[in-house]
DNA sequence: GACACCGTGTTGGATATTCAACAAACAGTT
DNA sequence: AACTGTTTGTTGAATATCCAACACGGTGTC
């Protein structure tokens, strides 16, 4: 929201955050040093503290902006029609992808709230919006089961074989979420 | 020597340079403007004037920092061999074919002191320094001719064809420059 | 245990940058 | 000629960063 940041902050926090995913990359999480951080970013290490009380709050703020992105694809279904939906899915799984390590790194490291878990509490969200709001229990229910399973689908997606093209992911997610919410609908129908 | 820069200094300085660069790569020098290279650079562009006058300004600032890494190299000279001196100028070589753009720009710019003439003093000054003092005038003379004629050899060969590998040029110019000092020696053993 | 070493937070004064605003010069338009 | 838009230098106050220094806790070494 605050926008109208500052240059001199908007350079400072870029740069350390762009230097613990570089770091991320390298070594373990929790190997990773403030200083370290300080150092590649060539950053006082004083300053560090004016923005960020210490690492994991560094990493929660690069997880703030991930998400953030994210919900913009997401927010972008509500006004497209299902044809498109793939494409903007394929527009998402690109995204991750030119992030793999990040994504990695934070799918990895489980410090405070789950990365996984806040993912999939935007994704639920997005899903019950879309889906008819007289029966939300059933779309929690449901956009939990969908949602989890497309994570895990992306995981191994990104750390085994990438055989896949992220048009073809694109398709089999949509396919696979349309499924799911088809079966919806036909229990509402049922009522 | 100063090299005890502030931090933001040298950032604001590289960036500033950088984006210089890069304009010149893009539109002629003259059409480049203060406002331009600070949008580029996302700097303030009160903050340009504490460093430079104007864009020549920086434009000098930038050859400063070329001509003083060529001085580097030309240093180096004096501790090495001859069979070493080849390897030392396809080392010079290979810096200026990477800055191919920024010595187009540079040579082809004249704004106050010509940098080639600039390029031809330090050179001067390193072949004098390599021989014999005894005969000043002559060996100016000479590291005049040489020099400049390596320049322009190099011109063409940034400018036109580059077929020649770094190596190759680099024997090549070896060779011309020592074919004129062997003849320097001539002529002082002939008195 | 005593020791040296290293990373952590925190502080205060010095310094650099930002931002908004201004007058002035200039080029193009009507 | 008046108008519009743009770049240029310059200013002053607000803000951010730097830097050096400090006390503290941990870790390993003798």
């Amino acid at each position: 929201m605050p926008d109208k940041l500052d240059r001199r902050k908007k350079y400072t926090r870029m740069v350390l955050k762009d230097s613990l995913i570089q770091l991320m990359n390298e070594k373990t999480f929790s190997s990773i040093t403030v200083k370290e951080v300080c150092v590649l970013a060539d950053i006082n290490r004083s300053t560090f503290y004016t923005h960020f009380t210490d690492v994991h709050d560094l990493l929660y703020s690069i997880e703030e902006e991930i998400i953030e992105e994210m919900n913009k694809y997401l927010n972008a279904f509500h006004f497209i029609v299902e044809e498109e939906s793939i494409q903007m899915t394929e527009k998402l799984l690109v995204y991750i992808k030119e992030r793999k390590e990040i994504f990695e790194a934070l799918l990895e490291n489980n410090t405070g709230t789950s990365f996984e878990k806040r993912v999939m509490d935007i994704a639920r969200l997005f899903l019950i919006n879309k889906t008819d709001t007289a029966n939300i229990d059933a779309a929690s229910y449901l956009s939990t089961f969908i949602v989890s399973g497309a994570i895990h689908v992306i995981k191994d997606w990104l750390l085994i074989d990438q055989t896949q093209s992220p048009k073809q992911m694109a398709e089999l997610i949509s396919q696979f979420c349309n499924k799911g919410l088809g079966s919806m609908e036909n229990e509402k129908s049922r009522e």
